[in-house]
DNA sequence: AATAGGTCATTCAAGCTTCAACTATTTTCG
DNA sequence: CGAAAATAGTTGAAGCTTGAATGACCTATT
């Protein structure tokens, strides 16, 4: 692609474009192999992990999980089958609303996640942080803070009330 | 989560880390979405055409394409098929090697392309370019650049150069 | 010229993701 | 109230991705 026309993309933001893109397509497919062969756990196993053991009881709806994790709801339920089947969540019905159900991290997920976080830090860090400036961090921090949230489903940012204690702005 | 024992990730990495792989898990499928509904293309299909589109008679070394794409060559191959099938491209021997193929742009698949662009084009300005400043966005190629070679199995940067001189993060 | 070892590309099977359809429950509101 | 709409979650089938295995060909070394 090359002409210039209507509304195109200028010449460095085209480079910066695909930078952002062959980072996108290289590496959750690293992590993801290096998080596999260590701990048998995929990305998608691992951020299920950490989201439930962030929260109290180690439990969240499955909206709320599939939301903060940026999942359908139809994958997160495949997920939590497979993840149930391998014995590191478990479903709970949920009392005051017969639709719905928690996710709840069992002992079992507990130490998976315990063994496979320290590997897993040392990628990403290898892989990305340490690869960039503390400037740098900060600038794609805010920058990618904005993209992410002009993605969202902006509607519930403050409503519901299972998610989210207060405190921590990296924890989510 | 909760130790910081080895090497751990600082609150500000942490929340840097969130956010650009909230951005990896909600703009693919974005950009996916609406590629898809406009012009019945993949995100992978609409790269394919690109590089395809750039080279000399439009058509590209099985695996150069796979390289430039960031991709397996088994799931090119695959890939390769369905865009075949759908007459995008075509496949070509290659005469010097008998081992390899070109993938080649079908006067379809430059004209579906040539479609697409413009409305593809819009949706990555929307999420992505509209929503950086122009600092953050040099900062951001910068960095992803060196991301990305770092992920690279060898070759060579791509960071253009308008993209390595130094930026003050406070103009931000 | 022979052979060992590399590269190019495809294939297969298993697993994962997507989308639409579906059940069951709760909420909205005329 | 009671019908319509919205929400929670699941399911199934089709399609896509992955990784290992394979076949075919090139290249370096001897």
């Amino acid at each position: 692609m090359t002409e210039a026309e209507p509304r195109w993309l200028s010449d460095e933001d085209q480079c910066v474009w695909r930078q952002i893109i062959a980072v996108i397509n290289m590496l959750p497919p690293r992590l993801e192999r290096e998080l596999q062969r260590a701990h048998g756990l995929s990305l998608h196993d691992y951020q299920i992990l950490v989201q439930l053991s962030e929260h109290p009881d180690r439990e969240v709806r499955l909206s709320d999980l599939a939301e903060a994790t940026q999942q359908s709801k139809s994958r997160l339920s495949h997920q939590m089958t497979r993840m149930e089947n391998a014995g590191l969540v478990a479903r709970r019905n949920c009392p005051t609303d017969r639709r719905g159900a928690y996710a709840v991290l069992t002992e079992e997920g507990w130490r998976v996640l315990e063994a496979a976080a320290p590997t897993h830090v040392e990628s990403v860090r290898e892989h990305l942080m340490d690869v960039m400036t503390p400037a740098q961090k900060q600038v794609v921090g805010a920058a990618f803070g904005a993209v992410a949230d002009k993605l969202r489903p902006a509607a519930r940012s403050t409503v519901c009330p299972s998610l989210k204690q207060p405190v921590d702005p990296s924890g989510v």
